[in-house]
DNA sequence: AAGGTGACAGTTT
DNA sequence: TAAACTGCCACCT
C-alpha cells in the first residue's frame, strides 16, 4: 500500500546513504553509536544525540530508530529508551511485546514497560568514548 | 519551497 | 507533582 511503499522508499534513501560513507550523516552517526550498545545494557536518545555532538536532537534519534529497521549491520534500536528507562519505542516493532522481550533475552527485567535497574544498566556513551 | 512530523528532554505552570 | 509548553532539526510531501 501507500505505507509500504513509503518506507520501502526511506530504506532505499538509507541505504544510499550508508553507501556514501565520505561524510557521515546524522543516521549514521546515530546508528553506529547505537551498535556500540553493549548487551544488556540500555541508554537514552538524549544520550545519543549529545554523544554525537547534537545534544538538543533526541527527538531525531528517535525517529531515526524508527527506520533503523532492516539496515545492516543491525542497530539494537531495542536497547534504547527514554530518559526514565520507559520502553517509549515498543510500538515501532513488529509486536508491540518484542522490544522487551529482546531486553529479557538479555537479562533485563521490564515492569510497566520500564527497564528496571536503569541507573546500574544505563550505558552513557560519553563515559566509554 | 514551505510546512509538518516525531520512539525526546528541559523548563515552566 | 504532574501536566503543559517549547525548542529541536533532518527528512518527508
Amino acid at each position: 500500500m501507500l505505507i509500504a511503499k513509503t518506507k520501502a522508499n526511506l530504506i532505499s534513501k538509507l541505504e544510499i546513504n550508508q553507501g556514501m560513507q565520505e561524510e557521515p550523516n546524522f543516521f549514521e552517526r546515530v546508528y553506529d553509536l547505537a551498535r556500540l550498545i553493549p548487551k544488556g545494557r540500555v541508554t537514552s536518545y538524549g544520550a545519543i544525540a549529545k554523544a554525537i555532538g547534537s545534544a538538543k536532537s533526541s527527538r531525531m534519534v528517535g525517529w531515526a530508530m524508527s527506520q533503523s529497521h532492516g539496515s545492516v549491520p543491525p542497530v539494537p534500536a531495542h536497547r534504547v529508551v527514554n530518559r526514565n528507562g520507559i520502553l517509549s519505542g515498543k510500538h515501532h516493532f513488529i509486536h508491540p511485546n518484542q522490544m522487551q522481550e529482546l531486553l529479557e533475552a538479555e537479562g533485563l527485567k521490564i515492569q510497566d514497560d520500564k527497564v528496571q535497574e536503569f541507573k546500574t544498566r544505563f550505558w552513557d556513551p560519553l563515559l566509554e568514548l
